[in-house]
DNA sequence: CCGCAGAATGACAACGTTGTCATTCTGCCT
DNA sequence: AGGCAGAATGACAACGTTGTCATTCTGCGG
């Protein structure tokens, strides 16, 4: 049965700035400025277009504001798969702290390719976007330079390093490496076992780790992202690697949580039998059982500093810190 | 120790399509034929502009072009919020069509409520997005009508209706709730408890659940986003409601692992003593011991459906079908 | 060698807004 | 009453691109 209005053809231009400008009896100019810097006309006039806006359902031309103005109040987010549940805190609380300040954010995913990201960079840059987010550093040399040319503000995050292209707000994976091994050899365990991601970050973890455990050790590595099926398999590898394997490091809690449900499956008793330990405190380490062990990680607040920082940026504020470290916790709980 | 740069001054205006033009030696607008349309152009003349393209590092003006043609190859998302694992998938899998089309998605957390929707529909509308991809449906009329008159397709996902404000991609909450309670029922469970989220969808699954049960049962809702902390809660209402609870249905799979360990923790056996069913059929599900029977959606199909209609929309193309049911599928496992 | 179709290129205006500078109006001080 | 500061408003151009229509080339048949 065919239905009536199969398509509605893409119809009626909106009302523009002119429009409104009629209906209140003013001039485009002032219609402009009393929707957009209202101190500089009368109260009767302002009144007066805001009626004008109502009545012919007007919604200002973001596109062409952006293009004379030079600013868009677009931000580009790139991370690397949406379905890393890592960096969700970081992007909520960095969308939340735009669209209060009413920027927007452009999203895409790199999917841990280098060419990818060069490619969403310039499409991102080809939008004119105010600042740009990315998770992680940017590696591509070419990359770098043409965003200092272009003086787009860029918070890298979720890294750290010492020569930022421009602001980086994350934390050093290879402190975290190492502290991670300091606690587990702390314990007092000696044969440890690492279950890692195949991300860049996640190999920074491990060097510091086996900087600080001195020594290699059974290894088993997975492609991200990171889940409980890849975890379980993981473990299954370790003690295929070492029998008498008595912790676990594992790149992420997602991995832990399949490690802890394969031991147990194995009836191996966690932590007696085996130590298992995260990285990322998700929502769910602290209400498992045995409770995760892991590294806390305030991804919110990186989300909430890298927007802070575009938006001040933006409004042509001097920024003093270009590097700042959230820094990072290890949370003890019965797992390790 | 203050460094050099601190904030560079939003320098260097890039190379825009008139300064390719004049490296290369042609007009302006041949400049611009040889990037958008080249069957216009001789082979020898898209080989120069190519060339002073590179030179000049131009990257063209999205602003400006889709101010002129009117056609941004912007879409805009709606989601209610980013922490909610469910939709990653739809928006994973929107995300790749749309850049594979050289189309970028905006992002919106509504956060479950309806006057942020609004608010973030017209930021969308004044970027001039070629279309829009909500989670849900838009129940608020005034912005229905808006949406209309503009003709800007809008795909609403995740959940169906008879009336689409123009096309709506998902299934029918109610059929997954009776379909669910006719599953428990078939198994000769007698004393069943729904734990549900309290957010709009959630609910119409519970109506359709307790439409085919007959009759009220023990309820435990909890606050959107759904989490495992909260699951172990909903556990121990349920039990307080009927310490001789059999089974338990939960709104999420989140959910229903938190209930699963609740269970484990107070020496309950899943199923023997308490089935489990949950919603989504997350990642993990399959791979939590007692693995987890729950309904799946294919929401990467739905954000792939999404955007290949707001590109075919984009295109001119008449679409027939205005409602897509994706349909579910209940997942049988050991919990329940 | 002319004329002509079709390919290739160009000129101009326009998209809807805001920055810049100019003008008019209002109220107040001397 | 005259003049003047400051508020309020306006005119015009410009942002960088693409749509439309016009012009110039190229190759080929008669």
């Amino acid at each position: 049965m065919p239905r009536k209005s199969d398509l509605e053809p893409l119809s009626a231009k909106s009302a523009t700035l002119h429009d409104v400008a009629r209906a209140a009896g003013v001039s485009l100019i002032t219609a402009s400025r009393a929707l957009t810097n209202p101190k500089l006309v009368s109260e009767k006039t302002i009144a007066r277009v805001q009626a004008a806006v109502q009545a012919t359902g007007y919604i200002p031309n973001l596109l062409a504001g952006s293009l004379k103005s030079n600013r868009s109040r677009l931000v580009g987010g790139l991370v690397p798969a949406l379905s890393v549940a890592q960096f969700l805190p970081t992007l909520q609380s960095l969308t939340d702290v735009l669209d209060g300040a009413g920027y927007q954010l452009m999203l895409g995913q790199m999917r841990y390719d280098d060419s990818r990201q060069d490619a969403l960079l310039n499409a991102m840059i080809g939008r004119r976007v105010d600042g740009i987010v990315v998770t992680g550093l940017i590696r591509s040399e070419a990359a770098r330079r043409q965003l200092v040319r272009l003086g787009t503000p860029v918070i890298e995050t979720w890294d750290l390093t010492d020569r930022p292209l421009d602001i980086v707000v994350g934390f050093s994976h290879i402190k975290v490496g190492s502290a991670l091994a300091g606690y587990l050899l702390g314990k007092g365990y000696g044969r440890i076992g690492i279950a890692t991601g195949d991300d860049h970050r996640a190999q920074l973890r491990r060097e510091g780790f086996l900087a600080t455990v001195g020594h290699n050790v059974p290894t088993a590595v997975v492609p991200a992202p990171s889940s409980l099926a890849l975890g379980r398999s993981a473990l299954g590898e370790l003690l295929r690697q070492d029998p008498a394997l008595r912790a676990v490091a594992c790149s992420a809690d997602q991995l832990a949580q399949g490690v802890i449900v394969e031991a147990q499956a194995r009836g191996l008793r966690v932590p007696d039998d085996l130590a298992v330990c995260g990285f990322g405190n998700a929502d769910f380490a602290a209400h498992i059982v045995p409770s995760l062990t892991t590294v806390h990680v305030d991804g919110a607040s990186i989300g909430r500093l890298a927007g802070e920082l575009i938006i001040a940026r933006c409004s042509g504020e001097t920024i003093r810190e270009r590097v700042i470290d959230v820094g990072f916790e290890i949370v003890q709980r019965q797992s390790a």
